[in-house]
Parts: structure tokens; sequence; C-alpha cells
DNA sequence: TTCAATTAGCACCAAATTGATACGGTTTTT
DNA sequence: AAAAACCGTATCAATTTGGTGCTAATTGAA
């Protein structure tokens, strides 16, 4: 579907936190102060460290920092980081070329449509996502520690 | 994930072929011309006749046809037709507003993102990616008949 | 008027993906 | 040493997706 997972909707309060207060944080502080789960949390922040976007230290008062300006990270960084090569369709990566794409009526169509996405993630930097943010959450979230409630259909 | 799921991709193959052959064509044939699983196709041009996108004629000689012309039916129209409303995140909807959103430090900035998406994809109309299409399939495909061979990750 | 073609509307199932958890290992500070 | 914290990986349940099947309703044609 086209729908962001969880890992990034959980991934940009993450960043959004370590943007708003810029000291090494830990996982499980910041996923008690957003009542987030705490084992996805630590996975999200170890996979965001993978991709270069966070940088750790280890040991006791270690932590996760953003490794960079906000400004020069991009939404397409934050989900490949994430959940891999965006694609929009499986024939759009080099190394598993479409058999038929010659047959395809919709295959270059469709690649430019995936073009399309592709570049306006790439260039929707997340400073303008965590600009937009409210700093931060001053009271804890209630019980339920789920950002996106309501589930659609 | 954030990738067009095979219902869209099969369907924008099927609005193709029924662009560039505007004769009425039953489900089985346009099956079989593509080398498409019958089943899925049936199901998918019944959804897009449900939501208006194309009429459908029942009885012996029936099938489907367009609707209306392709400059008016965007690619928001075909997601929304195949898996209902489009939503980034499952907080996006009205009825189904988040509880927390109050709390959750992301949630303007996203709904921002999402309404983008669905702005660019009201305004891509299928004659675009139809215009664009090879106007149809001289072989019929080999053996396997998907779209979309190569499976990422 | 009967028959075959075809859409309509379900209900169903298996495989893939996602969301979430667990655990043993390594590094660093105190 | 001990505790805090990251690292890697493996596992598991729930959801979603891809795909199928069946029965009824409709229509054109033999």
């Amino acid at each position: 579907m086209l729908k962001f997972s969880k890992k990034i909707d959980y991934g940009l309060i993450l960043l959004s936190k370590l943007h708003h207060e810029p000291v090494s944080a830990s996982a499980r502080e910041i996923a008690a102060r957003y009542r987030l789960p705490a084992p996805m949390v630590a996975n999200i922040l170890k996979q965001l460290t993978g991709a270069g976007i966070l940088v750790s230290t280890r040991g006791a008062q270690g932590g996760y920092e953003l490794a960079h300006d906000p400004a020069d990270i991009s939404l397409a960084d934050v989900v490949r980081a994430l959940e891999g090569e965006f694609s929009l369709v499986d024939c759009t990566t080099a190394e598993n070329t479409c058999q038929y794409s010659e047959l395809c009526p919709t295959h270059d169509p469709i690649q430019a449509v995936h073009r399309k996405f592709l570049d306006f993630m790439s260039e929707y930097k997340i400073d303008e996502i965590l600009g937009a943010a409210k700093p931060f959450n001053t009271h804890p979230a209630p019980s339920l520690g789920n950002p996106s409630i309501g589930k659609t259909q």
C-alpha cells in the first residue's frame, strides 16, 4: 500500500526529538518519553545509525545524536534507511530489470511516476518536517503510545 | 511500504489497454492478452467500475469501457478505487482523528507531506500515463504473466 | 426459449510483510 | 567489576496482499 510504515512514522518522531533536544539520548529514554515500544525504538535508532543519519556513543551515558544538519537529510534518506531503496513497483531497480519491460505497456510511464516520487522525497529535507514539529512534548503521552491511532479501513 | 500494490500496477495496464483499444473488452480477453491472473483482472475491473472509472455491459458480448476521458481521471482516483482512500499515515482521515495529535510532535508536518502526495496524485491525470504507454502489446507475453518481475529485497 | 457469455458480489486461503519482542555479545563509564 | 548502553540477529504474531472460487443476475444469440 501507499503508506508510511510505523518505522518511518516513529523514525520521524525520533529525529524530531533528537533535533529539538540535541543532547545524546539513549533509546530507553526516548522510548519512555514518547511511550513508544522500546525494542522498536532501539531497532529504528540502530538502522538510522547504520545509514549514517545518526551517530551513536556506546557505553554508559552513551546514546544517539544527529550526524548532520537536518537540512542535509532528505525524506528519501529516512525512507531508504528504514525500509530499503524506494521502489514504487518491483521493476524499478537496475539489478532487477523486468524482463518484460519491452512488452509491458506501462513500464516507461510508471518509471516516470517513480522518479517523480523519488525526486519529491529527495528534495524534501527533514528540517522542513522537524522545523514545523512541536519542539517537544511536555505531557508524557497517555496510556497507549501510538502516534497513529485510528486505523484506516 | 511506500509502493504500488499489484492491483494498481495491473489496474494501470488494464486502463492503458482500454484506452488504446476503445472497444468493450471482457475480463477474460484482457487477462489472456496480458497473461495476468484472470480472477484478479476481474476483481480490478469490478472495482474500477464501482468507482465510476469504467462502465460495464453485462451479458454475452458484454465487457468494460472507460467511463470518461483519461484526462479527467487522476492517479489519485485509481488509487482510491483500488485500495481505498489514500492515507500516508493512519491519522490523516477526518473520522479517525488521532487522539494524540496534540501530543504527537510530527502530526502537523506529516499531514503536510500527506497533502503534497495527494495533490501530486490528484493532478497527475492518467492520460499522461496512458499517452506515454506503448499502444499495445503485439506479442502475447511469454509464460510468466507478471509485469513486475524481479522482486526488490 | 434455452444456452452460453459475462458481470456482480461474496467469501475464502496462502504467502509476504509489518510490528513487535528477545537475547546474548560488545563497548564504555563509573 | 558492575552497570549502562549500543550491536546483531533471530523469532513470532498479526496484518495485508495476492490470488482463487462459487453462486447469482443479466444479456445476446442460436
